[in-house]
DNA sequence: CGTCCACAGGAATGACGGGCGG
DNA sequence: CCGCCCGTCATTCCTGTGGACG
């Protein structure tokens, strides 16, 4: 019965040998104690402790790469902000946005306004109606806001700098109230694509989240390991492991947090005792076997077929392919197929898009005479590839028979 | 020392499909 | 509900370029 199944799967999961809480290796939680950010937690802090005095704080604008406590930082000193608000009796509100979910001007607008208690249709107002309402229900309020625009990035990319401009000078308009925006990003370009004036205003603070090193993670994980799973369940070098591995990809704390509760589940999966060093790279080739399957699998057929013919290039000869000869043999592989190549020009950006998702690495090279080019190999495994381009019906005969 | 290869990659433009806003 | 606008994928045309070869 499938009920009974459930049952057993539901009961293993509750005595189960390796976690305690699983809860708190998950991307989204926030720790008490954020180790080896107190600088940041610091200025973070004194930047937006005279939002308790009802003064505006400076706007600020955060950028580091993912996984160096942007967000958390953020999150928490907010919470430890609103929390001494409320004990002294000033009304401080804050709003946070994500803009990769909420990545149009009207959606972000929503959320501020029902932050303020506003209720708006999601659907049906001009968004200069709703502008005007989250205005005027913020300076009835006569409050301080802090609106928090996380991977500010996606709303830019889509939208531009527009609302940010406006926002930023929001406080013009307002009497009673003020807002002040905090921006995080990771795109540290992205910047420099602003507005000048967007630039100005909201960079009056300026933050920089550096990556954390191996040992730092190895604190990080610590904390968490502690809580997350039985005291006896870490095997000898599981969180150094951990720690270093996520080092050598520029200091991401997610994902070494990513690594240990992979490994974990691997762990228990296999019905070990312990999480041992094998369950960590164990869990290494899953995530990045997640990780391929997930973009390749959304990649457009042409962009697939590229990457088959620089698959097929670097496992069937010496030397790694360049733009040519990937071209020619994608070429083939289209003829094959009885349907239509794209132009050189557009495999070229095609592979410049492989190359910034991390499947293969294309550099320039100038070979004199014969040439200017790229040179284009394979950053992850072949067989991990082979497995993750197989999914695609159309390419499979290609994938096992064709030879170039 | 100039050529010229084999592309890189910018700009302008177009087809197309989906969702926004009126 | 419908038209319009916007993002995506793509083309055409183009100028730029590091260095081995003659």
């Amino acid at each position: 019965m499938t009920s009974d199944i459930l049952d057993s799967i539901f009961e293993s999961a509750m005595k189960s040998k390796i976690f305690v809480n699983r809860e708190v290796l998950r991307p989204d939680y926030i720790p008490d104690d954020l180790p080896h950010r107190e600088e940041q937690i610091i200025k973070l802090g004194s930047i937006l402790a005279p939002a308790l005095q009802k003064s505006r704080p400076s706007n600020v604008f955060i950028y580091g790469l993912t996984g160096t406590g942007k967000t958390a930082v953020t999150k928490y000193v907010l919470k430890k902000l609103l929390k001494k608000a409320s004990e002294i009796g000033t009304d401080v509100i804050a709003c946070y946005v994500n803009t990769r979910q909420d990545d149009t001007t009207y959606r972000v607008l929503v959320r501020v306004g029902e932050c303020l208690g506003l209720k708006i249709p999601f659907t049906g107002l001009s968004t200069a109606e709703v502008y005007r309402r989250v205005m005027r229900a913020l300076d009835s309020l006569s409050i301080v806001m802090i609106v928090v625009l996380d991977e500010i990035d996606f709303l830019i990319k889509k939208r531009g700098d527009e609302l940010l401009y406006r926002l930023t000078r929001a406080n013009e308009e307002l009497t009673r109230s003020k807002i002040s925006v905090i921006g995080i990003t990771n795109d540290i370009k992205l910047v420099e694509s602003l507005d000048p004036r967007v630039k100005s205003s909201l960079g009056e603070v300026e933050m920089v989240f550096p990556p954390y090193n191996a040992v730092q993670l190895e604190d990080i994980l610590w904390q968490r390991a502690k809580i997350a799973f039985r005291s006896e369940a870490i095997d000898e070098g599981v969180i150094s492991l951990c720690a270093a591995l996520a080092a050598r990809e520029h200091g991401d704390a997610r994902r070494a947090l990513d690594l240990l509760r992979v490994a974990g589940e691997i762990a228990e999966r296999e019905n070990s005792d312990k999480i041992m060093i094998e369950h960590v790279y164990k869990a290494r080739s899953e995530i990045e076997k997640d990780r391929v399957f997930e973009i390749v699998s959304t990649l457009p057929l042409h962009s697939k077929l590229i990457l088959l013919s620089i698959l097929k290039l670097n496992m069937e000869k010496k030397t790694p392919p360049t733009t040519g000869e990937v071209y020619a043999l994608y070429k083939e592989f289209c003829k094959y197929l009885k349907i239509e190549s794209v132009t050189q020009r557009r495999t070229s950006d095609v592979i410049s898009e492989l190359d910034m998702l991390g499947i293969v690495s294309a550099r320039i090279v100038s070979r004199g005479r014969y040439g200017k080019t790229r040179i284009i190999r394979l950053s992850i495994p072949p067989n991990v590839l082979e497995g993750a381009l197989g999914e695609e019906p159309r390419l499979e005969f290609l994938l096992k028979v064709f030879r170039p």
